[in-house]
RNA sequence: GCGGCAGUAGCUCAGUUGGUAGAGCAUUAGCUUCCCAAGCUAAGGGCCGAGGGUUCGAAUCCCUUUUGCCGCUCCA
């Protein structure tokens, strides 16, 4: 029974269809959707986290586990409010905006105070600078929307000087620390990270000691970040909660280049490792640097709605160590016994860095939206046959291996409880014994469990089993001895 | 955040000029079934996204709000 895909096109609807399938059959609920839902948050459901913890997990395996010189950490989600003035978050992530009103043009309102100084005589320019860094400096918006009025800045699009009130977008969610507020509020601010990485470098110094590491060396970590997006759409691609899979990898200066192209290289062996075909995947180099990169990478996955970040590599050079070197008032230097070319040791230095990042979440809608099938088929007898199938590779799909009865009587049931009492300790098993046989197999499909064995009335008599394969529906007959073995190897 | 469109059961949708809700599939409990959904019987499930207004009466008209989609903007 061969089968064929018969809609790989059009992505928008089939997007569309992908986001209900998800709901429909427990991977991902929209966050609080008995009050109507919270803007771009979403839930894991029963399939979901399980399929999320997978992909987690065979990250985690393949950096900590497969890589002697790298180490895990679990960071805190708080941190002390100086580490993201330090990384530069809270000047760089927070720029007053304006929009007009007729063109619905945004602007940084920065920008468009220099913008218009470019027009002006020199005297009179570099005295609108210097009221607008006085007036950004204090925070003062409403100043800074009456400098814009009275010098008459107009949009470049709508040539109108009908704005909205200067608004700070900040993408840094704050809260309180500690239970009694302080009369400075200020004092009592944290952050939600809006990234993992700090989490790690503040603690180069902890682990590079306690393990015992020697450059190079690497620290990974999985956790929790948060951006108060202005705009987070897409579904699961751009959450204002989301999931980072993080390594930042310490080397000798000098050398990065090396190891980023090594990271770039590897990295991208990895995601094809769990089932990304290497036509979907593609690097595009980052054209403009941020602040703290001297070389950067995306690593895009061709999603349904086009070519987007799946992973990041980025060379942050000695960055980061640097800042918090500088804001904390302590050294944070390795000494490098290797000796040189010279017979001298490396001596002191402060680390560079090549960081490989991904998005747990963006990674989740990867596999999911490559697993995604809805089949039509015609069968011998003529009439049309369909299923929608999960094909997600068998070793991170959530569920192993479903067990299913053909009938619920004449002890078919004991035999499959017994199966599964022997199975569920190793992987997770399902078992069903409700409805025909077919309707089963169509569920199972649905959810993307990639073996499904079936005990009828000959394993009585002969201790054999149907096993029936997700991806092509093709099955066979095997000893009941040899399902859990069969199974172990084909996840391993 | 701005503009446009939309929101009826788990899913896909119907609901006539305003008269307080239906279908198919799905689900649950039985029956039947010896290998690929859609055989039989029965049951559960919605105050029509939320709040307010107009009206004798609102799923239907108006306002606000929320969520989603598309475009713009943003994404160190």
């Amino acid at each position: 029974m061969a089968k064929e895909a018969n809609n790989p096109a059009p992505p928008a609807g089939r997007f569309q269809e992908l986001i209900s399938h998800c709901k429909e059959y427990g991977y991902i609920f929209q966050s609080s959707e008995l009050y109507d839902g919270l803007s771009a948050v979403y839930d894991y459901g029963q399939m979901g986290s399980q399929l999320k913890k997978n992909l987690r997990d065979e990250w985690w395996k393949s950096m900590t586990q497969l890589n002697e010189n790298i180490v895990g950490i679990d960071a805190a989600i708080f941190m002390h409010p100086t580490v993201w003035k330090a990384s530069g978050h809270v000047d760089n992530f927070s720029d007053p905006m304006i929009d007009n009103k007729d063109s619905n043009k945004r602007y940084r309102v920065d920008h468009l105070i220099e913008a218009h100084v470019e027009t002006m005589d020199k005297a009179a320019g570099e005295a609108l600078i210097a009221e607008m860094d006085g007036l950004l400096a204090k925070d003062d918006y409403a100043g800074l929307k009456k400098l814009i009025e009275d010098n008459k800045i107009k949009c470049a699009i709508s040539k109108t000087s009908n704005w909205t009130d200067v608004r700070q977008f900040n993408l840094m969610f704050k809260t309180e620390f500690g239970a009694v507020a302080s009369d400075n509020p200020d004092e009592n601010i944290v952050y939600l990270r809006p990234e993992t990485a700090q989490g790690i470098f503040v603690n180069f110094l902890n682990v590079q000691k306690t393990g015992r590491m020697k450059i190079p060396f690497g620290i990974a970590q999985t956790g929790k970040a948060f951006r108060n997006e202005i705009v987070a759409r897409q579904f699961i691609f751009r959450m204002r909660e989301f999931e980072q899979m993080e390594m930042q990898f310490f080397v000798r200066p000098g050398t990065q280049k090396e190891w980023y192209d090594y990271w770039k290289d590897s990295r991208k062996k990895w995601l094809e490792s769990i089932g990304i075909p290497a036509e979907k995947l593609r690097f595009h180099d980052h054209v403009k640097l941020a602040h703290y990169a001297d070389m950067a990478l995306d690593i895009e996955f061709e999603f349904p709605f086009g070519w987007k970040e799946l992973e990041g590599i980025h060379s942050r050079t000695d960055f980061d160590l640097t800042q918090h070197a500088t804001y904390s008032k302590k050294k944070i230097q390795y000494f490098d016994n290797d000796l040189k070319e010279d017979g001298k040791p490396y001596g002191n230095y402060t680390p560079y860095v090549v960081e490989t990042s991904v998005g747990l979440d963006r990674l989740f809608l990867t596999v999911i939206s490559l697993a995604y099938a809805n089949e039509t088929w015609t069968k011998e007898d003529g009439t049309e046959d369909s299923r929608v199938v999960l094909r997600i590779p068998a070793k991170i799909a959530p569920t192993k291996l479903a067990i299913l009865p053909l009938l619920k009587k004449d002890g078919l049931p004991e035999i499959a409880k017994e199966l599964m009492n022997d199975c569920k300790n190793s992987f997770m098993c399902f078992y069903e014994e409700k409805d025909a046989i077919g309707k089963r197999y169509r569920r199972m499909d649905a959810i993307g469990t990639p073996f499904c064995v079936t005990i009828d009335h000959q394993t009585k008599e002969d201790n054999t089993v149907t096993i029936r394969y997700r991806d092509d529906m093709r099955q066979e007959r095997i000893a009941l001895a040899d399902v859990k073995k069969l199974v172990m190897e084909k996840i391993s």
